[in-house]
DNA sequence: GTTAATATGCAACTTGGTTGCATATTTGGC
DNA sequence: GCCAAATATGCAACCAAGTTGCATATTAAC
């Protein structure tokens, strides 16, 4: 299971020509393990050993940049990330957020299409979607 | 035209059972005097007199309490805020970043359909769209 | 004008995020 | 496996956004 966990990061970092350090391979396997985004913080406490806070955020970066990252703007202050699955080209799963418990959730299956461009020159490229309502669980 | 503004910012203060305040009537002028959303500091900035920024945020978040505000997540660091015009009960209108210049613009005419709920019993209320892509100016 | 309710300003603080620099690690060629 | 170049890490010091407690000032309502 860690072993797959292990390679699963060894060749994600491999295809993106990032170096192959303990830092980065613990980061990923960290987003294997988690369904929702999460913020440095949650990211630096559920790693097996403590990392220095420049090194998780340079790290992130890194991973941004090679796009095995998404950051997803929530209602907090601070950022939220996540692994870039289930992501096309022109947009990410939209997220939802409950605003009785405060939970936020991907919602993978929901599809939603690429807004139009209005008639004047806007070329639309990317959308990202934050939803908000009651969650199955506050119903 | 600035006693216009006036009337207009002590309108919606009372209207909202608010103190009409020099700074909350100030703040809602700068509002009035933008078509972006601000940060506090570009708010702090564009007053005719310095404001304490925790009397600025303060500020912000009553104007949040009552609707006269809302909160957008931008691509920065930051939190945007601006005059919730033009905004139904479900959906504030989307904005749109460009990844050239970094401009954001509102897209006031652009509606998108509020999202469906996928099967299980998430109940959509609110969606907040962010749309990237190339502006006009540097198209 | 008085008073209760509420807002402001100040200062001190918390925390997300950044930066410079010396040291450690990875990778690729041999 | 060893070496050098490239790159990443850790540390410490820093900046900026946002928060909080408290004394003072302002507002609204009578």
């Amino acid at each position: 299971m860690n072993a797959k966990k292990q390679v699963r990061a060894r060749e994600m970092l491999k295809s993106a020509h990032l170096y192959c350090t303990t830092p980065r391979l613990a980061i990923l396997q960290v987003f294997f393990s988690s369904n929702s985004p999460l913020t440095q913080d949650q990211i630096r406490r559920a790693l097996p050993d403590r990392l220095d806070k420049a090194t998780v955020y340079r790290t992130l970066t890194s991973l941004l940049e090679a796009d095995l990252v998404h950051r997803a703007y929530l209602d907090e202050r601070a950022a939220y990330y996540e692994l870039a699955t289930h992501c096309g080209p022109s947009q990410c799963h939209p997220h939802f957020t409950c605003t009785r418990c405060g939970q936020t959730h991907c919602l993978l299956d929901l599809r939603i299409p690429l807004a139009q461009s209005p008639h004047r020159g806007f070329k639309i490229l990317r959308q990202q979607v934050r939803l908000e309502g009651i969650c199955p669980d506050c119903n």
